[in-house]
Order: C-alpha cells, then sequence, then structure tokens
DNA sequence: TTAATCCACGAAATCGTTTTCGATATTTAC
DNA sequence: GTAAATATCGAAAACGATTTCGTGGATTAA
C-alpha cells in the first residue's frame, strides 16, 4: 500500500525525481523518449501527485471557503450551487460553513478556514455582525476576500448585490400601479442593510407617486418565517386603515401573510393584493401563486466566484484588490396575488 | 509579509524549530520556562502552523468531500447542513460537491476529492449510477466512504438510510386507515432502489389489508417535478376506477397533484385523500397542508458523519470498515389532506 | 569518586513536489 | 579542428512541521 510517489517512478526507471517531475509536466528540457517511459509507468503505477506536498510548495490549495449564514434556505441553496459549480470549472473545491446569524460563529468560521489556507473566501454577513475586524483584517494579511448580498460599505473589497432600493421601490410601484392605495410594508430585523435599504425603496416609491407615508402601514417582524407573516396579517386585517396591498420582505412572511388572509376569506388580490422577495420555489406554488421580486442566487454566487478568482489572481501577480462591485439586476415576477398592472 | 514560521521563532528566541514545535505541543521534555517563552512569542507574532506542512507530514488533511445529488432541495441540504454541523464539531471540513444526477459527474467528483487527498467521502448515488467501481475501487484503496439515502447493497461500507419500504407502508396504511381503499401510487423514476422500495411497501400494505392491487393505480413519473404531479392527477381524476387516496413519491409531486385536485373542485382530504413522502417544508404550508412521512435529512447527516469518523480512525489504526448500517426512523406527519385515522 | 539516572535540548531525516542552476555530452558553425 | 550552441539530465535547496534518536550536562546513588 506504499503510495506511488515521483521517487518510485524515478529509480524504478534510474533517473532523478527532478527529470521526472519535469516529463510529466512536459518542460521543455526533457527528451520525448523520456518523456513517453515516465507517462507510461505512471500510467501503469496510477501515479497521483499529492496534493499536500504541491500546496506547500507552490503555496496554493486551490480551495476557497464559502461562509453563508444559512443552508436550508431557497436563495442561499442557490448561491452555494452557484458558487460550486462556477468554482469546479476553474479548478477550485469549495468549504461550505454555514455562521446561523451568529456574529461568533461567524468569526471562529472564518479562522477555521484561514488555518486551512484557502485561497480565498466568499462570505455574506450575518445579521448579528457589526463589527468588521475579522473581515478587514483578515484582507489586510492578504487573503483574498469576496462579499456577496448581505454586505457592508464600510470593508473594502469586490462584492455582489443586488440593488435592493430599486428592486423593492419597483415592487411597491407594482402594487401602485395595479391600483392600490394604502400598502402595508413587512419589514425585516432591524440591523441589516437590507432592510434599511428595502424600506426605502418602499418609501420611495410611495412618495414618487404621491402617497403619504404612514408609520402605522409599516410591521416589524424579526423572524422572517411563515408564522410570523401569518401573525402580522392578523394586525393588517384589524388596522383602523383598510390596507389593499401588502409588500413583504421576504416570500416566507408574505406566504404566512397570504394563508391568514385566505383564511379569513379575504379576496387576493382584489381586497389585499400581496407581493413578496426573493422568488423562492414555494411562491410559484401558493394559491394564488405569489408575485414577487426574482433574486438570482445561482448567477450571484457565480459572480462572486469570478471576483474572487480575479482578486486570487491579482494577489499572485502583487496586483492590488479590485474592489469591484457587481450589482445584479433583479426582476418583478407577476404572479396571481396581484392584479396586472395598467 | 513573511510567514510566521517555526523557524522563525526559533532564531528569534535562539533555539532550535525541534524544541519551539515541541513547547508548543506541550512535549514533556521541554522546560517550563522554554514553554512560556515559545507561547509568548508564537502568541505575539500571531503564530498559525502551516496547514500544507501539517498534512503532508501527518498524511490527513481533516477535510472530508461530501457528494449530493442537488443542493437547491430541502432533503439534500438538510443532509448537507447535518454533515457540515457534526464534521465542525470534530474539527473536519467539508468540501461538497453535486453530482446533479450523472454518473459522469459523480465519477469526476470523486476524483477531484481524492485528488485533494481527502481524509473521507460521504456519497449518495445518482438516480444513473449502474455501475460501481468508481466507489469500489476508491475504498480498495483504502479512501473510507459511507453511502447515505440512495445507497447500493452492493457496495460493502458504512451506510446511512431510511426503511423506505416500511416508511411507504405506513403512508399507505395511513390512508387505508382512514378509510380509503382505491389508492393510487405516484411511482419514482425506475432505477433507484428507493423508487423500488416504496413501490413495495405501497404494494404490501394493500395486500396486508385485503386490497387487491391494481396496475391501473400505479402512475409513473421520472421528472419528480410539481408539474409532473400536476399532470398526472389529471389522468387519476380521468381514471375509470374512482380514485379515494394518492401516495406520492415525494412532497413535491403530492403539491402538483393537490393544486390540480382543487382546481377541479374535488374536495379534500374527503373525496381524494393525499400523503406525501420527505416532510420537506412546502407541504406544511400548501392548504390544505399535506400530509407526509418525515425523512429527517439533518440526523442522516449527522450520523453519516460520524460513521466516516469512526472509518477514518479505524484506517489510521489500521482495523478494517465496520460497514455499520444506520436506520433512521421516519415518522407519518398527518396534517390535513388525510382524514384521521380511527 | 565512579557509575547510573535524568533533564533539556538539538541534529537530522522525513513527508513529496518543484525549480534553479549547473554539468555533461552532443551537435552545429566557421 | 576548435569554439560555440544545444540538448538532456541531476544535485540540491527550498516549502514547514514533526519526531526519533542522540548528546552533553547536571543530579543522584553507591
Amino acid at each position: 500500500m506504499a503510495n506511488v510517489t515521483l521517487k518510485r517512478i524515478a529509480e524504478q526507471l534510474g533517473l532523478s525525481t527532478a527529470t521526472v517531475s519535469k516529463a510529466l509536466k512536459n518542460y521543455s528540457d526533457i527528451s520525448d523518449e523520456t518523456k513517453r517511459k515516465v507517462r507510461a509507468l505512471a500510467e501503469e503505477l496510477n501515479y497521483k501527485p499529492n496534493s499536500f506536498a504541491q500546496s506547500l510548495r507552490n503555496r496554493e490549495s486551490r480551495i476557497i471557503g464559502l461562509i453563508t449564514p444559512e443552508i436550508v434556505h431557497h436563495f442561499f441553496s442557490n448561491i452555494i450551487k452557484g458558487v460550486i459549480d462556477a468554482a469546479e470549472k476553474s479548478g477550485y473545491l469549495v468549504i461550505t460553513l454555514r455562521s446561523g446569524e451568529s456574529y461568533e460563529t461567524e468569526k471562529r468560521q472564518l479562522r477555521l478556514l484561514r488555518d486551512k489556507n484557502v485561497d480565498g473566501i466568499l462570505i455574506s454577513l450575518s445579521d448579528k455582525t457589526i463589527n468588521y475586524n475579522h473581515i478587514t483584517e483578515l484582507i489586510k494579511d492578504g487573503t483574498p476576500v469576496v462579499l456577496y448580498d448581505k454586505i457592508s460599505k464600510l470593508i473594502n473589497c469586490p462584492k455582489v448585490i443586488i440593488n435592493d432600493r430599486m428592486a423593492a421601490y419597483h415592487a411597491t410601484k407594482h402594487l401602485i400601479d395595479s391600483g392600490c392605495c394604502a400598502i402595508a410594508h413587512i419589514r425585516g430585523p432591524l440591523r441589516p442593510q437590507t432592510t434599511i435599504d428595502r424600506f426605502m425603496g418602499y418609501k420611495k416609491a410611495l412618495a414618487d407617486h404621491g402617497i403619504e407615508f404612514c408609520e402605522d402601514l409599516v410591521f416589524e417582524t424579526s423572524h422572517l418565517s411563515f408564522e410570523d407573516g401569518y401573525e402580522i396579517a392578523g394586525e393588517i386585517i384589524k388596522c383602523p386603515i383598510k390596507i389593499d396591498g401588502i409588500f413583504a420582505f421576504t416570500d416566507l412572511l408574505a406566504a404566512g401573510a397570504l394563508h391568514k388572509l385566505k383564511e379569513n376569506q379575504i379576496a387576493i388580490p382584489d381586497e389585499i393584493s400581496i407581493i413578496g422577495f426573493s422568488n423562492w420555489f414555494l411562491s410559484s406554488i401558493t394559491s394564488p401563486a405569489l408575485s414577487t421580486v426574482d433574486q438570482p442566487g445561482y448567477l450571484m454566487g457565480q459572480k462572486a466566484f469570478e471576483l474572487l478568482l480575479k482578486d486570487i489572481e491579482n494577489k499572485k501577480q502583487g496586483r492590488p484588490s479590485t474592489a469591484e462591485i457587481i450589482e445584479i439586476p433583479t426582476q418583478i415576477i407577476p404572479r396571481d396575488s396581484t392584479r396586472p398592472g395598467r
């Protein structure tokens, strides 16, 4: 069970390991005859270079790290898939870790990846992350890092994002265009930038269309769960202002709300229209099917890897990071929970 | 930006690398005084052992590979999560790859993992895998391998499975107990063992309860999609035999069927009862909520890693693989698409 | 005092690959 | 025929960490 190494091939052929190594890598200072013999024996012995030795020597692992807040999650699992696919095409493998929206876990995961000498790291910030030293220090020490989806403007590195503000603007506008005038917003947790941006987009759309913003029509949630949406829809029904449109922070909240409204025999979209966010799979199979905003996770994952690869190359060449920011376009997916616009 | 190595610490302290290494690993033949000094400087310089060198020397990477047919998939993403969590607790990281149900891809992924010298591999066979040499050779060459969910009896290694036959038996029995007597089965693709097992369980339940099996009540699907379920429900409606119960191969098929039945104003569960399989998230939010069989992916992932870890240890100690098989219990989740049993 | 025991450390060999810099031997140019 | 160019190969030094086996000195036992 002794492993077949360059040395073994060299001895068997009466050559040096240097020659064998060069023969296998097709160096020009090795004769064709020798190359043939070396390759033949390597094939026969089923030689496989030791990746540890290669990594040690070349100072690269061809492995990247990916930290995501969640794994069992339609949007993030699409990101994971996009990253893995793109990475494999470029000869990289991906170690996936999940922060579970915890700042401490996020720091620990980062350390684990760093200890494994990954060539670069892709990370989406947890909702609870308020301090960015763990990231900036990593970057300062030379590890290429790319932020995706949940980012911070305070970190200077490449990023892949959607324009949450614009997307929310269009979602709200979609409701307005279809005739809604008292539009509620089910808002996400307080901290993350995405919550703020989507909320701003909502407000801007109202303002641009002459609808007065009303604090009472904004409902906060912290868990982003189906149950939360269900509960909040209860409040919406009881609201003294007669609400005729809902823009929810995610599809899951929207689905919960939809369920509650249906239970109360409220006609959708005629009495109340509702639009979600993300285009998770579930939004296509509710009844009525949920209108939503498509957030292309797979594409974001691919782009994030491409940016990381660029920075890995930059580092090899001694060039500085690009700090390029890619904004992925989103799109309204009109379905049956909103009326067709005019 | 020169890396901090043992050598550098040794020079700075006038010691040898051997002493520094041993001091950091708390060897007994190093004086407390020296240990203190070494640790202090290591701390100060922020020393981090080079994992490539460690791997090369110790012949282990503390990385395992995980191959799954899909990533954006409720069941498999739960498995991934279970594996990653369990692995991290034992100091292992996980490289995830997806075969996309392709035999060729599966072979390629296996090769990639092997080339990276992972300490072990977890794999669920693709539906199209009919030859197992790529797995058995890997095992023969000494890589610990554990099969989960979609396995083959022809491969001798540890496995984590559910008892598909039994689970299907109970799902069917649940329909029978609630009064159904003409029960259709929406069957999965032909090849995989799970398809066969669930079909057998269905048949056995009928037989054990004096219901005659009828070929015409079995509907085959190949894509396991919502649309497939929708289409097949159309056939079920048109079926000359009046069907009053459906056992679907997965929740997604069941959800598609549910949709079609609702469109046709068929009362659920009174006219037709329906039960799915897997307990995907979506089954809890359809209306009516889908009764189903819980297939605990997270637990399966954890157990699969534990088995792999055992085999990795076995290999280190020169012991043979256990080839242990763990059967994870499943459970009927009765909801509103079936009537309560007696 | 001599011999046995211990303590604290270091030299050196490995792990397997890569690459630089020579060193022969052979061929070409003039 | 001699000098220069070319073609093939190998020695050896990395890359860092680990561990075996000594070694020299101090301590203890006799």
